[in-house]
DNA sequence: CCGAATCCTTTTCGATACTG
DNA sequence: CAGTATCGAAAAGGATTCGG
């Protein structure tokens, strides 16, 4: 089965329960993925292992507190743990849990799609401001 | 190279540019295709070619304003072309072009690991919700 | 039928200040 | 160092109305 076969039949079957949202795979699943961080960090803890403030170094515009709230639901989804020592002061390590890592290759599939296309929607986005805009200005200048 | 390879190299390319938001491969693909509609539209027209008011009927709870953005959105895009006929009433048929049913097969590997992964994602949450809980009440308890 | 425009509510996010 | 709490700005989304 392909991937447009394998979608068309979940399709059917999300269907039949009227996508009732909190049941419903796909939306729980890119619900949490899709958001501003989780997939950056995901990738981050990736590369190695890291503390809270190397997250915050490496991840440059992200602030304390989506850190934080990011970090929390991913090792609430069980793809990261959380280690703590005991030192001083305090110290806390992520890492990417086995379920955060048996992601990694959907997600790289993930990439890899948009950098081989990337260009290509380049050219449509461009193709497409263009017509938009052709409209716009005939339709201030036709109607004087 | 697997997945993990694949993203720890792209993971220092993109750190050395500094994530630049506008140009940062991921973050452009993933703030489109993990909005709240995107993907379900894609899924639904692969199914099969459709009029606008019938995507609307199958899925249920999208409102038009965000059906027409998101169709909007996605033909910008390139992933997706609108063929209007010019009968009376109006119809206008949204089909997936080439580039759309490119990405159907990296989409379709997400699904299949939300779906081999849910129990585990549950088990997961169950467990993190439990252990707060006891934290919040023996904080709630032993205080007093 | 298809969709743009408007208004309003909800959610998300960032800045800042504060705690153990 | 590793967060939490609070607040306000901004974005996303929904309901409704109107137009070709």
């Amino acid at each position: 089965m392909n991937g447009s076969e394998i979608l068309a039949q979940r399709f059917t079957t999300w269907q039949a329960m009227e996508f009732n949202e909190s049941d419903c795979l796909i939306r729980n699943v890119l619900d949490r993925l899709g958001d501003k961080w989780t997939m950056l960090i995901v990738i981050a803890l990736n590369a190695s292992p890291a503390r809270f403030s190397k997250l915050q170094r490496e991840i440059p515009d992200i602030s304390k507190r989506m850190l934080s709230q990011t970090l929390r639901g991913l090792e609430r989804d069980g793809l990261i743990t959380r280690h703590v020592f005991a030192t001083a002061p305090p110290q806390v390590e992520y890492r990417l849990a086995p379920l955060g890592r048996s992601i990694l290759d959907p997600l790289a599939q993930l990439v890899l799609w948009a950098e081989i296309q990337q260009d290509e929607i380049r050219r449509a986005r461009e193709s497409y401001d263009d017509s938009v805009n052709e409209i716009d200005s005939a339709a201030t200048k036709a109607p004087r």
